[in-house]
DNA sequence: TAAAAAATACCATTATATAGGTATTTCCAT
DNA sequence: ATGGAAATACCTATATAATGGTATTTTTTA
């Protein structure tokens, strides 16, 4: 009678894929989910690619995954997903309040937008939010949002091209050695380069690396 | 009776005060500990300056804190406990694997510094080690601190006047601005810049500002 | 389809950083 | 007291970046 019970209750919970790499987090997280019979955990990966591949053995009704992670990041993560399994829902997790990639994630169309810094009432209340079908984005990120909106460049993002430069100027290539790899004129690498200033709203490149990465704008 | 199993238990438990500013691995790291007869949560704050109020209050066998958070970072924290409560262990968890800072908590003399990757069986492990008066400090990290001893600098750090420049530079100020501000002339900031190179082992400005980013040398 | 945005390209000028040196003074530790 | 960092300073090239233009082609979008 019992098991019958637990058997109905496990068929009404809520079947989770979480994705951390970092260990704790996700014992932590099984440790908080496994409490409560409304939830289940049906898989958990410490990368994108070993979520995918739990996803073939099990799908999950949500996934529930970091940004930051080795190799594909969160939001890649969600988007394959989307692709490959468009009935889960996708929540992003983040530790990264920064604004660019609140941006990024929203325009995603993920269901969910968490910070590591949610409560867990809060996180489990979204969780049941979500999977009705209202997506649930953290207070503090929608007000970013809204500080960002008010703010000087409504809608000015770097374009995929001048992404690639940045890239290359991370990784220290000169002017030269951009032109070279990206087979364009060096003057259309300046041309770039005074354009993400102009949208960055830097001027030195010690402010724009800093700028990019505090964006994650840069792998 | 099972009251009293319970009392006699809960006082051998070793008893904990976790520091971490996201709330999901502080919810996470309770309901693991919870579980766990032989742990005992004392207190959860979600910042160095709470701890410290928390501390007036009870005092844990273990500090476990996170390296990163807002205000004074855990290693801060740990100076301050060392100072004020001798007797309570130190831990730091961490999820910076940089180099410098390894070696910038190990110096402090904690009596753990374990990566957030670490498994909960291991986690569990290195407290029961670490309260018997056995530091213990990641794998990963005791790794690290063997690789970076067998490259070039063995303890060339950069001088205090050094990272004041490293801090002017970051701060997006020219050689002479530099110069200005620490009132000394143009060619020694030009010196103190090369040498902050050679020390740093890099070579432009890109990869000198993501070197100080990634080793936490600049505020 | 017309307008806007993005990607392309060139040029001249100036500013700044990098690389190669050498050299002096101060302070700390052996 | 002496050797060795650390901090100071100067010089000359060369390389690279930043500024401020203009202009064409392609692609996207209203």
């Amino acid at each position: 009678m019992d098991d019958l019970l637990l058997e109905v209750m496990r068929d009404k919970s809520i079947k989770l894929l979480i994705v951390d790499d970092h260990r704790i987090v996700l014992d932590g997280l099984k440790s908080l989910f496994d409490q409560d019979p409304q939830f289940e955990i049906v898989g958990a990966a410490s990368s994108a690619e070993e979520a995918l591949r739990l996803l073939q053995i099990r799908v999950p009704d949500i996934l529930l995954t970091d940004y930051r992670l080795p190799g594909l990041t969160g939001l890649e993560l969600a988007m394959v997903v989307k692709e490959k399994y468009p009935a889960v829902k996708r929540v992003i997790l983040s530790m990264h309040d920064e604004g660019l990639l609140v941006k990024q994630i929203l325009k995603e169309g993920v269901d969910g937008y968490l910070l590591k810094s949610i409560q867990q009432t809060e996180l489990k209340m979204a969780l049941h939010q979500i999977l009705a079908g209202f997506p649930y984005v953290s207070p503090e990120i929608t007000r970013m949002m809204l500080a960002n909106m008010n703010s000087e460049q409504p809608e000015e993002l770097l374009s995929e091209r001048e992404r690639q430069v940045l890239n290359l100027i991370a990784k220290e290539c000169s002017n030269k050695q951009i032109a070279e790899k990206l087979f364009i004129s060096e003057r259309t690498v300046e041309t770039h380069r005074k354009n993400i200033f102009r949208k960055t709203n830097t001027t030195s490149l010690v402010g724009l690396i800093k700028y990019a990465f505090a964006n994650n704008l840069i792998s």
